[in-house]
DNA sequence: CTGTTAGCGCTTTCAA
DNA sequence: TTGAAAGCGCTAACAG
């Protein structure tokens, strides 16, 4: 048994001479190719084994098209909703045996044009995308014109028509507005607006609409922030007016825990006195107290639909765009 | 102006070709040598732009040793603990320009076994692993055999010396319970007991060296479980017995939280009749009713002096293994 | 300062 | 069923 000096990494060629067959054909070995005769896959194998051989990828990618890698570029990762759409775009590439590049735009269009660059230098096989807020459509279309597969997670980019996964906001605030009216409540508060992307004008519609929809009146929406503030002060306000909301419906679960906190400030509990939904299901959701009753928008689960639908895209870069919506689930808990 | 057909991707041929000059004086532009005239510089740029080059590292990485690339390796990515390390990780890869892969063993060591395969043979130029519960020496034995630059994180694989980023649990506990001591708490015990890793195991000692030093006297450890349920049933026998404890310190705040609710359900309220001391500070401690007080371990700190480690390893092999401990926090809140 | 030449480790015809 | 040869896109050594 020889070992190559100085941790220099043992190629196919040598491989093939250790077994006494050509390069070729220990390459085709390494692929499984039926081509080969048995006796001579296994004097190969063993020779792999016997020299410690670490297939070179970077190596194949020169000649193939493909690298097995795919990039995962996020507004935040420190976000546990985002954390949970990583896992599942991982499950995913577990499965179809691929590898994650994972990058961070921190909501800067800058950063992630850059690392979107990087990720393009690595030759990965596809991209999926949760654009930063203020991305604008020409790294987009630039991606496209490549033929770089590309599938965009949560929020759309405007007049862009590709690959799509997002969550039936709508539907899920729907559900919990029924559920507020079932339970006697009638003003029904939205906290959280902002015009930042898709998603949050999705949800801010979805309660309009359902507001129409359910005969309950709207109320002015108290505006919030991209880092999860509210404007407190106008909730007060509105809390003190002659027809103060009985319920709220917020952005998100960080802002609906945020109003539980000053519900409870204003002498008011959470479930009793007043109604708190949020939204996403974060784990901190659960345990807050009372828990918080959210919605939940499955996270894992759009990880690993955009993967599925990157992997699509990859195999067929022609086929017809998609837009897949995933059905958020109702989690009824204490706060409503 | 002419653009390759087919979405093939232009080569380093094309530009230097364009520009007029050979490819090794392209190739020197690309990586801003200052041997190359600032006339030939512009005009293989203009050439760049023109033509829509992407570097290709692929290639690159063929001729070269380093492929910028890193590895991260966790137990568990949907962890919001873990997803905050990424993040430091991920912050110091940016700013040292290479980039990251990122798997999720989700504790199972075959699984990361793969993994780790799989990103050898993207050459990676380095590892961060925090090992799967159950991890054997072996794997990682031949990992620095072969000089793949490799940094632990958290957990420590027996008999193993390498380069180490942990937490100094010891402190942290140290100060949790000289504050638990300071506020007429007499009596605690420690939730979350298990012989799983390192960390778990540092975790518990540091309470039993803590009561020794402050003059505690310890109570018999309630066990836990991987993942993060504990023996409520014992905890509740401990509580009716005559000598009940009065306060507890918890594995980590998943387990503290879970205690919490428990209390309340026993007509208790964590920071007044109990203390609860949780540790970590996800972000669900500070949105829990009553806050919880916990032991900050600082995720992204604890990534981000990882990532530099690794690289400070990567470029000296040789250097001597280096162990950073990071301190912890004390973050006092409500339920103690 | 710029060009020539020779690979990096693999896959892929094509021929035997 | 196996081998020889060419080449993926780049960098490094050397010559001019």
């Amino acid at each position: 048994m020889k070992i190559k000096a100085g941790g220099a990494s043992v190629s196919l060629l040598d491989v093939a001479r250790e077994a006494g067959v050509s390069r070729a054909t220990a390459s085709l070995v390494l692929r499984d190719s039926p081509l080969v005769a048995a006796a001579t896959r296994e004097k190969v194998r063993e020779a792999m084994m016997r020299l410690g051989y670490i297939y070179n990828r970077g190596a194949a990618n020169l000649r193939q098209k493909r690298t097995g890698t795919i990039g995962l570029v996020l507004s935040n990762i420190a976000n546990p909703f985002f954390s949970a759409l990583t896992a599942g775009v991982e499950q995913a590439n577990d499965l179809s045996g691929s590898v994650c590049f994972i990058a961070n735009s921190g909501e800067s269009p800058e950063r992630q044009a850059r690392q979107i660059q990087r990720l393009r230098e690595h030759n990965v096989d596809g991209l999926i995308v949760c654009p930063a807020i203020g991305s604008d459509n020409r790294l987009f279309e630039e991606i496209d014109r490549l033929g770089l597969p590309f599938v965009q997670v949560l929020r759309e980019i405007p007049d862009t028509t590709r690959d799509y996964v997002t969550v039936d906001y709508a539907a899920g605030i729907d559900a919990a507005l029924s559920h507020l009216r079932a339970s006697g409540r009638k003003r029904v508060v939205y906290i959280g607006d902002m015009d930042v992307h898709s998603a949050a004008r999705a949800r801010l519609s979805g309660y309009e609409r359902a507001c129409a929809h359910l005969n309950l009146t709207p109320m002015p929406a108290i505006a919030g922030t991209r880092d999860s503030q509210y404007d407190e002060a106008a909730f007060d306000r509105l809390l003190d007016s002659t027809s103060p909301p009985d319920s709220a419906i917020c952005y998100n679960d960080i802002i609906a825990l945020a109003v539980m906190t000053h519900l409870r400030r204003r002498g008011l509990e959470a479930g009793r006195d007043f109604s708190v939904i949020g939204m996403d299901d974060i784990p901190a959701a659960g345990a807050a107290y009372p828990t918080l009753t959210t919605i939940a928008t499955m996270p894992t689960r759009i990880g690993f639909a955009a993967a599925r639908l990157l992997e699509k895209r990859i195999a067929r870069p022609t086929r017809r765009v998609e837009q897949e919506v995933i059905a958020p689930e109702f989690v009824l808990r204490h706060s409503a």
